[in-house]
DNA sequence: GCGCTACTGCGTACGGTGCAAGCAGTTACT
DNA sequence: AGTAACTGCTTGCACCGTACGCAGTAGCGC
């Protein structure tokens, strides 16, 4: 049994009692908020140790006494970006609605913080937040008949499809009002400046077509669109279950 | 019309001739390639522009002259590492066939050189090769009645679902043999020692079911139960539709 | 031929980063 | 009372991406 890396002690309050020492000056939870909120007014490059510890009343190096490194900072920026779950299901709602009102959730809190598509995550999430939305998600899918393991899956697929969509949006500057100063937004431009219509016709056609005046509700059309496929897939699945 | 960045143009053989001056030593492909060698021997935080440099023989700053940037440099890495797609469709293959075998085509190439995971890209991907695996994609659902929309997006989905799947599973460590002294091997044993079984119910539930042995094949068997979900979910589109 | 000019790769320098190590001061145990 | 474990702070290091100016080179207009 490996012992707990100390942010995780810290979020889960397995701190050992009556310990010596000044008691700390901080919370986690205050430098993770405290990290937020740099990062969703100046980006994510902007957190830094310094800038972080700065925010808090601290030195960079006292950041250590919470954190082992930077990247567990990031998980716990996660953690507080994801916030616990709020809603709960209706009663007498089927499986479709409660892992669709689950899905809005966790695009809605990623939506609020962008940035967290720029995180990489080398190892799995282990903090409380985080879990408890997982949670949340395998209940939605309970009244189900797929066992557990095909529950994980589908909801690993929603899931992930639900951050790739962010993501891909995130990239392509669909989330806000298009610039079309902007390198995004003459990103049609550069791409048919590039591509040769004969070597590329499916992408010329939908260049032309598709991509063609991507409004504001681009965004949330398609995600509808995609998850609308998902569930579909779901629904399939549970239809040939045995 | 904006003229093009410099890894563009010289990534699509764009360059002005006639010009003057030496020649240049090397090409991006060359500098791409060396760099996506050192990402697969020593990881993505290895490759910096000094040891992609020293690569090539070059000093760091030589670099400068071919990219503007590192985040170019990425592109160009994750451009060299998809390359050209080498495969066709089989004549009279309907599209889902096509359509997997295009998926695998590119789970096989980021598999390959998983630290493509790791990229954050800011901007919509504008190389060659990558956009040669879109246009391939699109082309595998050519013969569906939808609309080059609906492609793009059925398309999109795919895409962003095997990326997220790789993602995923390179950070459980599922894409090699499982190692339980490592942070990821024992992440079961540090779930059930983090939540309670009573706030947690049905993440305890799926910890002692499915993730009980992830074997080699875990990552493989995954790949193929999502990617049939979202194919019946297009399947579903395709057939309501007019 | 000539210089001019645009190009090559190189050397130096700068501000910023994450983090290792040792510090004096504080608190609660033995 | 003494000691051991903790707090936040200070200093210092290796490394990062990249701005800027350099001498040398190749093709242009004359």
């Amino acid at each position: 049994m490996t012992d707990l890396p100390r942010y995780l002690q810290l979020l889960w309050g397995r701190e050992p009692e009556g310990r010596r020492g000044p008691k700390p000056g901080r919370t986690i939870e205050g430098i993770g908020a405290a990290a937020v909120e740099i990062a969703d007014r100046e980006g994510l490059e902007a957190v830094s140790m310094k800038s972080v510890a700065r925010a808090v009343g601290f030195t960079t190096m006292s950041l250590y006494r919470y954190v082992d490194s930077k990247e567990e900072l990031e998980a716990v920026m996660l953690d507080v970006a994801y916030g616990a779950p709020t809603f709960t299901y209706d009663t007498g709602s089927g499986w479709r609605d409660r892992i669709s009102l689950w899905a809005r959730g966790i695009a809605q809190r990623r939506l609020a913080h962008p940035w967290t598509v720029e995180l990489i995550q080398s190892a799995p999430p282990l903090t409380p937040n985080v879990l408890a939305w997982t949670e949340h998600g395998l209940a939605a899918l309970e009244d189900t008949p797929l066992t557990s393991e095909q529950r994980l899956s589908a909801m690993l697929a929603i899931d992930g499809w639900a951050q790739n969509h962010l993501r891909q949006s995130v990239q392509m500057g669909f989330t806000g009002p298009v610039d079309p100063e902007s390198p995004q937004g003459n990103y049609l431009g550069l791409i048919s400046q590039l591509i040769d219509p004969e070597r590329f016709p499916q992408l010329t056609a939908a260049g032309s077509e598709s991509l063609g005046d991507p409004d504001d509700n681009f965004y949330a059309e398609e995600f509808d669109r995609g998850m609308g496929l998902l569930l579909d897939g779901i629904a399939a699945l549970i239809e040939r279950h045995p």
